[in-house]
DNA sequence: CCTCGTTTTTGACGGTCCGTCAGATTCTGC
DNA sequence: GCAGAATCTGACGGACCGTCAAAAACGAGG
């Protein structure tokens, strides 16, 4: 009920006694989501209070229940309203061949051009990846969107190259590339623990390409 | 120095006045950590709020902040307590030979042993996942030192299967090392999500197996 | 078993942030 | 420039926090 209620939010905005917004309402609402995310920046998420976006919006804390009903919300509709389009990685996969010498190079592209996607989204996605871990359904739900095309262009690959589904299920190439796909998701988010740890980014770049060529086609990577 | 006197927390549990607690104390404060634990395995992690530990075990908000300085740290010491040895899982790794026919059944034996270890253990790691996610520090050292020994074996596999360390270094065999540890922790913890998604755990086994199997013998999963 | 110093527990309090509501303020069409 | 709708806000009760001084429980020595 509730999450109904905030899915409803972001499709249609409404206040919170029901009726919708007009262009100053709509203009509230977005400056308060603008300040959420540059908040974001300058702070993490479990410090930020209502109070802080309120001031930093110049309006008062009731004005910020009349558009959300939570700061959770108000980060769900902030993830919703970014352009997570990770429409780019999936033509990636897809768009060149991943068979021959070739395929190790569209390998790194896609781990390249992740690593460079997550920079670009990086305070949003942390959030969206602390509130899943945290088992909220409605950013499980973002977070699938957002990496989906990406899984089936993998699972088309695994098919292209070996045995075109024959060999493995439909269901079976999907659980390859969703366990690639976390593992790449979850690499990059935390690239910075790894460099922590010892491992610069260079290498794990390199090993995820290689996981991921192998993974895909079947092949070893190609030496060199 | 807050983190300092954190770990020293743990490792000589003062009270909040800086004195040695005596029997009745840690008696005490032992039944805190029973009682946090209790209460993660029925409720989620920021649900639960001081009082809820305190009236648990019976007692008033001020004895529960008398041990700890909040709930984080509560948490901290239950996940020293609670043994979290993947000792018998660097075992599986390192005690049998990856090579020839039965490798693929030592990447499945692996991969068995860490879904068991996360089922055991779920309702603390889970926590101890969510706090690295949120950059905490202190659980990104209690989450290192329980995958490390699986992440060092691993690393030596690569290199007693392709080329002994001459084609590729040490550190870049712990970086494929380090992603496949990452990647396997990350979808056993989420094995209900994809669950959740339409994928199988038995798929997801098979899937990582494979991955497993490929990535640290160089070879494509045998047949069958 | 009483006394006294030490350890442990607790009730009570001031403070922060939450979420709501009724009334004040601003807009808009006429 | 007025009526009614839309928007904003000050003020409040409530949950939980973290602290402190004082009460209670303990236990060693007489």
């Amino acid at each position: 009920m509730s999450e109904n209620a905030a899915v409803d939010e972001v499709d249609d905005p409404r206040a919170s006694d029901g009726r919708v917004p007009g262009r100053r309402g709509l203009a509230t609402r977005a400056r308060l989501l603008e300040c959420t995310a540059e908040l974001l920046h300058r702070m993490s998420y479990r410090e930020i209070k209502v109070i802080d976006i309120a001031r930093e919006a110049k309006t008062s804390p009731a004005t910020f229940y009349q558009y959300f009903p939570d700061i959770e919300s108000a980060v769900l509709a902030l993830a919703e309203a970014t352009n997570l389009d990770t429409g780019p990685l999936g033509e990636i996969v897809r768009g060149e061949s991943w068979r021959g010498k070739g395929g190790y190079e569209v390998a790194l592209k896609l781990v390249d051009a992740l690593l460079e996607f997550w920079e670009n989204h990086r305070a949003v996605l942390r959030v969206v990846d602390l509130l899943v871990a945290e088992g909220d359904l409605r950013f499980q739900g973002i977070r699938s969107r957002m990496l989906n095309d990406m899984t089936l262009a993998m699972a088309d690959v695994i098919a292209d190259t070996q045995g075109g589904g024959r060999r493995t299920s439909t269901q079976k190439r999907m659980a390859t590339a969703g366990v690639l796909v976390a593992m790449l998701a979850n690499v990059t988010a935390h690239r910075f623990t790894f460099e922590f740890w010892g491992i610069p980014t260079a290498d794990l770049r390199r090993s995820m390409a290689d996981i991921l060529y192998s993974s895909l086609t079947g092949k070893a990577r190609p030496k060199g």
